[in-house]
DNA sequence: ATCTGCTATAAGAGCAGTCCTATATAAGAT
DNA sequence: ATCTTATATAGGACTGCTCTTATAGCAGAT
């Protein structure tokens, strides 16, 4: 289970309640895993189960109490076997594409509205996304040791390559609709390669 | 829920049997809605319950018996409503990138041969994809409107730009390392635009 | 003769993830 | 004064999906 080892990732960082891995998942993971507070506090739970964290509870005065999560030796070493375990990845489900699949029963203009509007969605995640990579090259946002950072921003840089292949399949397939390409039914050529 | 509306897309062809849908299934939206053979069934079952599909009892002899179903117009109805909706994705997990963020504890060679061993299976989806789009080409499994078959070709157009693109990200991702490039820390470029 | 594979359906158990709600305190804004 | 935001934890109900198992008959291979 990803969301166990992440957890465990980013507790061999250092020591995390449940509120900041929170906070910790929305700036770093969110666009490749997602976390749900309270399914982090129940993982917590199990982890603890499992003798992979400790709990040490910290009173607090101004503010509830809070429950610092360490990570045991078990702990990395069940994390460090995960992340070096080669596993193959189960088909992504993408809503969009069940759509366009069965978007030959709308008219041209109602296909071309769904398109558009997943293009600007695109567009706008790029934006963001290269907005987090400008942050980079300007040395902002530079915690951790280098090759860590390294390794964070590679996952940065594959939601900019991912989002941006997205957009132009959307590009090249509006285009050929509006070319009213299906006139002749299937046609597939093979992606551009690209490299940097 | 994308299943259901799978399910009412494909009976808006003709009438099916679970076991017919599963096969269709497996033959054309596996790469990106994988359907499990019992939630099939199970969410047939529903869709009778909301009136979406009518079951046809058929007796045979030499086979166990079938349960066709036909879609209604009220399910006809759902369908278009349901494809014709834009609707915002939320973001796909993918736990070879959690892997990948916190690959920074392994030593290359263990990195290389994770990203290496992606990156096969990569190239094999990819051949398989090219596969299919050849058939194509040829003029093979050429079946329904051309309007159709353009937008199930499409999808899997999809497919080959994703692939290529996580496959080119690998690569490049390889090359980086091998340069040694984490010692400098993290470093994200826009990805190149490519057009058809 | 037995085994594997195909056709055909469906329930049971369980898990990951989502959404909603509850509890409690304090700072800051309207 | 009241509302919102932030800090902090956690249970309940539900959904979608997976994995396993069960039933049943027939065809073809070993």
């Amino acid at each position: 289970m990803s969301l166990d080892h992440a957890i465990l990732g980013f507790l061999s960082y250092g020591p995390f309640s449940g509120y900041d891995l929170k906070k910790v998942f929305d700036r770093s993971v969110r666009h490749f895993w997602p976390a749900d507070q309270s399914q982090i506090y129940r993982t917590l739970t199990r982890l603890g189960r499992q003798r992979y964290v400790e709990v040490e509870r910290i009173a607090q005065e101004d503010r509830p109490n809070r429950k610092v999560y360490h990570i045991t030796d078990e702990g990395r070493e069940e994390l460090r076997r995960w992340v070096s375990e080669t596993r193959s990845e189960n088909a992504a489900r993408k809503p969009f594409l069940v759509q366009s699949f069965f978007a030959g029963m709308l008219n041209d203009e109602e296909i071309l509205g769904l398109f558009e509007a997943r293009a600007q969605e695109l567009r706008d995640r790029l934006e963001t996304y290269e907005a987090l990579a400008g942050d980079v090259a300007e040395g902002k946002g530079q915690e951790g040791p280098p090759r860590e950072q390294f390794f964070w921003y590679l996952t940065l840089d594959n939601g900019i390559w991912n989002a941006q292949a997205e957009l132009d399949w959307l590009e090249d397939a509006m285009k050929r609709i509006k070319r009213k390409e299906y006139e002749q039914g299937g046609r597939v050529l093979p992606a551009p390669r690209r490299e940097r």
